[in-house]
DNA sequence: AGTTAACACTTGAACCTTCAACTATCTTCC
DNA sequence: GGAAGATAGTTGAAGGTTCAAGTGTTAACT
């Protein structure tokens, strides 16, 4: 209603096709990833992402915060997340001396090992759905769009889930 | 174990980078769309997508099979989907005809409202969060890419979840 | 016709994610 | 030093998603 009332710019017939392209893209690739890695490891593509950026950092431990930030997940579903890490053996968490509040989740020998014998599963997955897929300078062409819309996408306010809108159910 | 033994071809550093970006990107836009909608109407992105397609086919309604490969989910999780959008009244249920297995589902006039009252602000958002970030060719340029990946990631056989054996899964 | 397999969905249980509320610590500032 | 508020992280409940198993229907073969 409010919103459309006046200027709301339409996507014309190419934009839909374009955007319905899109979508289809990635959600496609994120699928077959998340499977591909899923069949190897029993790990999700968002626990791999977890182990693989604790390998890199120093120590191979991050502050929950951080990581948070890195894998672009909420802090209450990395907690989660990391705490069935830790069941498995994958993660543990140490007390950050500096800041009590603070937690590091360290990355086990155990996860290190499970990471190295996946590593080439996820890396082969992305070169052969992705890379291979495009001309070197498509490859160009879509690191210009994605730094773009990352850059765009950094800078927004957040959104709050219930404004005013409908009643029933306002979940999700 | 197979895929590493001998020959992964590995990311290097900018492949790596022009990853990640991708990853932050898609995540991030998905995610910001997802809770523009949401706050506007309570519904999931997944939820408008459903309701959109209806909205397009004739006599707004389509087999759950034919809605499930359109909108990208597996059958179940549209059962359940459909079965909550049907509960709050913006979908019916009715039986095929022609093949009494099949069920339709048919967007209501309630569903239909709604949905006019949204997509607004759903096609601001695309527009705005990614085709104004863009140049022309750009968009261009996003369009050949995504229909290249679609074309490929479609022609792949389906990856069963566990490593354990047992042939004749399958779900989505 | 009768058996067997394939198909179109639904269901329930297990698991994952989200939101809001909570604990504990650190910072500010008077 | 102490109150007020911000920050780091966890937790539980509510709800969403997945997988495997179920029902009923159609197709295919004999």
């Amino acid at each position: 209603m409010m919103a459309g009332m006046t200027g709301t710019r339409w996507l014309d017939t190419s934009e839909q096709c374009i955007w319905r392209s899109y979508l289809a893209a990635t959600s496609l690739l994120e699928d077959r990833l998340d499977r591909e890695i899923s069949a190897a490891s029993g790990l999700s593509v968002i626990e791999y992402g977890i182990l693989a950026h604790l390998s890199e950092a120093e120590g191979r431990r991050m502050r929950m915060s951080a990581l948070a930030d890195t894998v672009l997940v909420s802090k209450s579903r990395l907690s989660h997340q990391v705490a069935r890490l830790e069941r498995d053996g994958h993660v543990r968490r140490e007390v950050c001396p500096d800041d009590r509040r603070g937690a590091f989740a360290v990355l086990t020998d155990e996860g290190y090992e499970l990471l190295v014998s996946i590593a080439p599963v996820h890396v082969d997955g992305v070169r052969t759905h992705l890379f291979d897929q495009l001309e070197p300078e498509q490859v160009q062409q879509l690191a210009e769009i994605t730094r773009r819309l990352v850059a765009h996408l950094r800078e927004l306010p957040e959104v709050v889930r219930c404004p005013s809108a409908r009643s029933g159910a306002g979940a999700k």
